[in-house]
DNA sequence: AATTTTATTGACACGATGTCAACAGTGATC
DNA sequence: GATCACTGTTGACATCGTGTCAATAAAATT
């Protein structure tokens, strides 16, 4: 009835294995997690799984993180640096806006068909939990913001025929995520080519008018 | 231990309330059902608030459906049919594909201005489960294969230049369902028009080359 | 009225989660 | 090099939501 009285006094006890530093140990875990989203879907994550992979027991799962969630948000962490970087590639480009779009679409589109499956496993982690759902959305309203400046800058130029950036931004950028996820989502590294061509196409249509259908 | 012997011979019980027909129980139990995911994301569904709304108790909740991922399916299958046919005015668009295809959208949009927060319940359930998921995507692949047939169609006519046309169908329809997701998935009936011109503007700029920025 | 059918229910077993107090490496201090 | 403080590690536990099941009773059927 008490439950604040002591759990239980002595009990048999296997020797635990050992003692790593904390960055190690976290580490461990995240390296385990991304091996096992690379080859299923988020919902079957499940904690005593994760741990088996590291020789550490279930329970200390809870020392480094608050839940299955909290570590798909250090994820994200983790992931958004990379992409962003990419994406700054065409936010800043300068004289040929055209070519710096496919040269950073091409550097994301690898990117995915790389780590597609870790990718997938956060956007749909999104839709599990609040706090990944925040993170995420996060990450994404960044690029959409980069994306959308860059689109105003070449409305001013005249490169880009009037609209409204910020939406066609939005559009854009959630075509090529869940594009991406869909190609890459499942199993990682298939050919990355024809999807850079589909999306850089669409991309420069929508944004630039130009109608070459492909691209070497 | 004994895991096949009768649970139990006499418990006291309340009085079920009242006899159902079959269709009307499982009607009102997808009315709650829609009712609450209009306000509430997929994630919090649970059993017992669902049949709280019903005035009938929770087990009787597996009387109907398998779990509440078997309920999604059905609402997917209730949804399915509506949307197919808003694609179709485009899908067997005749002289004039441009005109039909804003036509097209704006009931599209609207459809998705009145019920977003379950289509979007609908697709964040899609991560949930394995059957949601398949159902999920066949009704998309569907809808992307008459995209795709259109999309040849005008290729051939010289109406469009040339490009991949399945590709290019699936990435346009993942970005209207993940728009529309996003504008109308959270509260319903915003208003409607500046998302349809968004993405119809897209459309029409990535097939046609049309680049007329605002519609009306 | 008697009987069959089946919608409805409470209790239960199960599985996954997050917490906790006890334990035991590890490095620091004397 | 013994003692001590710190904290990584663990098994047990309470909790919560789920799906199943036998019992019950309201209709439907005979």
């Amino acid at each position: 009835m008490n439950g604040a009285r002591s759990r239980r006094a002595a009990t048999k006890r296997k020797p635990p294995r050992r003692r790593r530093r904390p960055e190690e140990a976290q580490g461990e875990i995240l390296g385990a997690a991304e091996r096992y989203l690379r080859t299923h879907p988020f919902r079957d994550l499940q904690v005593w799984e994760l741990m088996d992979d590291t020789g550490m027991r279930r329970s200390s799962f809870y020392h480094y993180f608050d839940d299955r969630h909290d570590l798909v948000v250090r994820l994200i962490e983790k992931f958004s640096g990379e992409l962003s970087t990419m994406n700054e590639i065409w936010f800043r480009a300068g004289p040929d806006p055209i070519a710096s779009l496919r040269r950073g679409y091409e550097a994301v589109v690898r990117f995915w068909a790389k780590h597609g499956p870790v990718l997938r496993a956060i956007a749909d982690a999104a839709t599990h939990d609040r706090q990944v759902e925040k993170a995420h959305r996060a990450f994404v309203e960044r690029i959409i913001e980069g994306t959308a400046e860059r689109i105003r800058t070449d409305i001013e130029n005249g490169r880009i025929a009037p609209l409204d950036a910020g939406e066609t931004a939005r559009a854009l950028i959630l075509m090529s995520e869940g594009f991406l996820n869909h190609k890459f989502g499942r199993e990682p590294r298939r050919d990355w080519r024809p999807a850079a061509d589909t999306l850089a196409t669409i991309w420069l249509r929508a944004l630039y008018g130009v109608a070459e259908p492909r691209a070497s």
